[in-house]
DNA sequence: CGGGGAGTTGAAACGCCTCAAATGAGGTGG
DNA sequence: CCACCTCATTTGAGGCGTTTCAACTCCCCG
């Protein structure tokens, strides 16, 4: 990417801030979008939650991932975006965004792929909720989380952080809260991951890998549209 | 949308045709991309397949769909597209196509609108396997395909044509064959639905939605990028 | 007339859920 | 500094939804 493109990235991220607190939202379903949202810092969820209150959780939003970018286009949420830490987000108005985009092509481009590869999550995660056990769809959570970790630099050695509540980790992989717990022993047992304290270390990745029938094709990290993420600009 | 536009789109879609057998892929995960794909008429399906062979089928595309428009950003493929009946598909140049989506705004915007569908869509599903139970899940697969088909004019009354075997239906919705079968069984006791000689009948659309907890929403159905089906340009 | 795929049925097993209660780790006010 | 709250985690026991395996029927097609 260009000086210029950076500059022009810039520019816009600086100019609104906001601040949310751990489990509020975002912004809800049903909301109409004014903005585009870049996490700059913490951990957020998109979710969805059924009339009698079930609730999915549908994505991870980690440090410099924009959430729903031209959802505008829909003119209403169909889900809503919540904070499970502490966070920063950048407000982009969306007028701006556009002129950058069309002026940019590298960051357009860099920008299409990000929604390009939060749809293929998603369809990997269906494919999780569809077909793995309880077992592999938590190793393969993990695998997914450390890798986009570790392609933002936030690992180090083969381990990470992870704010995530047995909970949030049941509202994600589609699991009861009991069998999550009793899977995470499960994986600590068979000595794949050890996780403590909102840390997860993982001793052998290649294993985990394996367990969770990981293949990370569907991150596409090893394009040239990677790399528009807060931190590196 | 002009007569301006819809003579550029018919003039990129009737460039290069292609058909496919049932069963066939259309395009095949790993591959490289060079055309973007367009149903012109017949069923498809985007699935995924783990390499123990089981199989997961994460969309289903009905005529007008356009299979992952700009997946070519991400460089391979990270899925497979198959026939599900005979095929009618339209090879759309990737190069033509973004010219006319840089000359034609409004198509541009109807072509994002499709793949952020696609993506409500997505979010849907993982929905289903992760929070609705069988009977739900099935439901509210019917539905959706019921909406998708009325807007795009086929169905007729209260029902339309369902090209889909149970094993399909069981690969879509994480169940097994079995169980699929159960399923349709129990809906069909409970009045509502009926399925036979691969017609689709819902007396009762409400009651179906109910039993699904089906808000078409996601569908984003009453929005101005509708309307760039085959059928209707 | 034979073969194969789609649909159907039964019985047993298993994975995961629900309910309920106990333990542990902050955080606050007295 | 302790009592007490709340929230996250852990454990046990029983039940249900769904899977698996296997067999059988039906129908279309060769």
């Amino acid at each position: 990417m260009s000086a210029e493109d950076r500059l022009a990235l810039d520019q816009l991220t600086t100019l609104r801030l906001r601040r949310c607190g751990a489990r509020e939202d975002v912004i809800s379903e049903g909301e109409v979008p004014r903005d585009v949202n870049l996490i700059l810092s913490g951990w957020a969820c998109r979710y969805k939650q059924l009339e009698d209150g079930r609730r999915q959780i549908l994505a991870f939003f980690l440090p410099g991932d924009i959430c729903d970018l031209n959802v505008y286009i829909l003119r209403e949420m169909d889900h809503s975006v919540a904070a499970l830490t502490p966070l920063v987000v950048g407000e982009l108005p969306r007028d701006a965004l556009e002129e950058v985009m069309q002026r940019h092509p590298r960051i357009a481009k860099a920008l299409w792929w990000e929604t390009l590869v939060n749809a293929a999550t998603q369809r990997e995660w269906t494919v999780s909720l569809g077909k793995r056990s309880a077992f592999e769809r938590m190793s393969h959570l993990f695998c997914e989380l450390f890798f986009r970790l570790r392609a933002i630099g936030f690992t180090s050695e083969s381990q990470c952080e992870l704010p995530l509540t047995q909970a949030e980790l049941a509202d994600a992989t589609g699991l009861s809260a009991v069998h999550v717990n009793r899977t995470l022993q499960e994986l600590r047992g068979a000595g794949l991951i050890q996780l403590k304290d909102r840390v997860l270390r993982i001793p052998d990745l290649r294993a985990l890998k394996e367990a969770a029938l990981f293949n990370p094709n569907y991150l596409h990290l090893d394009h040239e549209g990677r790399g528009l993420d807060a931190n590196r600009s």
